[in-house]
DNA sequence: AGAAGCTGTACCATATTTAAGACAGATTCC
DNA sequence: GGAATCTGTCTTAAATATGGTACAGCTTCT
């Protein structure tokens, strides 16, 4: 199989190539919160790049509140350095931001129908010619943006709800309200690099590491009702989840624990 | 809570900005695997660069696989283009590499004992000054470095292997060797940007895209027992994990898949 | 007070990136 | 054949990133 080429090719400037170093430095541990890290002459030394390039991935580090900066004194990493602050669960964003009691709503920024890309259209296991509505929403909690979502319904199923109630109510609470009878998904995590679109409608940057979650939700028949990706920026968002380890066809596997109905049991010590 | 500042601010050069917003589109289904993008002039024109910035995107594109380009043709996206093949599992990542009849191996990087850094110390519920040993590991799949492991394990449970030992076995099948009773785990997902020393180790370039698996393993006591940070190439690997929609306390959620003991069953269809 | 170490700022030289335009060769379509 | 369109290649110029250095001002320590 070929595309071993990765590396090498269109690198960051070596000012952000430094930035993404001395984060990582950071919420590594290795320059704990609390901690001067060395002057900016010595790291443009260690790291091989002049002074001022120190100096831009530092105002960087300063700009995101990593670090603090001043004459006299030195670079010091801030308390909760790189750690970031985290919404966090995992089946289901939305009902945890509500418990949580968070105001949360929805801005629509694309809606139309039209022929699905093919791995959508294999995914919901549509037919050649079958049409599908596309929205495209960005989710604010507490006036940030949180998560951009691109969605695919099956036409059909698609009509049974407004642009606007897109904007008001949670897609699957549409659907199931429509009387879909939703039964189970597959789903998959990976991460991406922000976009133009996307950066600029999660208000980041371009580039930004971004954590995608693609949904394929069936109703009972198998038949694919909805097919969701997720886009969540980490600093806000982290999926978890809890895992038990249990004896599976002869040998010792993880398996996530089945939520104890009750809601949000965390505890699990006696 | 500040940090809002986010955007703005080391941006990548324009040519990798418009690499990624070309890679998103194909990606995105915007041009379907098949399809000839609008040509050199004409994107530089829609994207208000020069020619020469949108080049360097096409070449980098090129060179990922992701389109092929003839003169006097025109840039056509590559079948399969942007839709990479994946290795897919969601608890168990080595089992099912296992399964696959891959071969796997381990490099170590760094082996040692110090005091772990705060969040880990916390997440392992380590006393302030208790140390930890600290490995860093590459795993290899068929050739290519897969995943970049980073653990923390509490220094008298170190203390049962050696550091060879970790370059051959796995740190979870080494611990359940030691008479170590693993229990249950959190996990937790993220996204990340490759360092230049991760960059390094997993042959790519610095600022791509990593997906970022925390674990953190107990015993039935609820101690600690393993710290690990896994680093995966979205390329290579994607999480993936079935769900279920149930009743939950009055409210229609999803619930994990308890995995049928019998392997990697995953027809759901009568 | 003085020394040492740090950041803030300014200046100039160099390398890289980007812009703008011109031309050659390949391919497709009429 | 000829027009249109595309990529490949080259040249010239501006904008930006980086390298190297010097100096001012602030803090901490001796």
């Amino acid at each position: 199989m070929a595309q071993n080429v990765s590396a090498e090719g269109l690198e960051p400037t070596k000012s952000r190539t430094m930035f993404l170093a001395l984060g990582d430095a950071i919420s590594n541990g290795t320059f704990p919160p609390g901690s001067r890290l060395p002057g900016e002459l010595k790291l443009a030394e260690q790291f091989n790049v002049s002074r001022v390039t120190v100096r831009r991935a530092m105002a960087e580090l300063e700009r995101m509140g990593m670090v603090d900066r001043k004459p006299g004194v030195g670079t010091v990493v801030a308390d909760r350095g790189g750690v970031q602050p985290v919404v966090a669960d995992f089946t289901n964003v939305l009902g945890h931001l509500l418990e949580m009691g968070r105001k949360t709503t929805a801005r629509l920024l694309e809606f139309g129908y039209g022929q699905p890309p093919e791995p959508v259209r294999v995914a919901l296991r549509l037919g050649e010619d079958e049409q599908a509505q596309r929205s495209v929403r960005v989710r604010v909690v507490d006036g940030e943006p949180f998560s951009y979502l691109t969605a695919y319904v099956p036409e059909a199923i698609g009509a049974t709800y407004d642009r606007d109630d897109l904007a008001k109510t949670s897609l699957l609470a549409l659907l199931e309200r429509s009387g879909i009878e939703v039964d189970h998904a597959e789903q998959t995590v990976t991460a991406t690099l922000s976009t133009p679109t996307t950066a600029k409608a999660l208000t980041i940057g371009v580039g930004e590491p971004l954590l995608a979650v693609t949904r394929t939700v069936f109703d009972p028949q198998g038949r694919g009702v909805e097919h969701l990706q997720a886009l969540y920026r980490p600093n806000h968002y982290r999926l978890q989840i809890a895992l038990n380890r249990v004896d599976a066809g002869g040998t010792r596997q993880w398996a996530p624990v089945a939520e104890t109905s009750m809601g949000s049991s965390k505890k699990r010590d006696p």
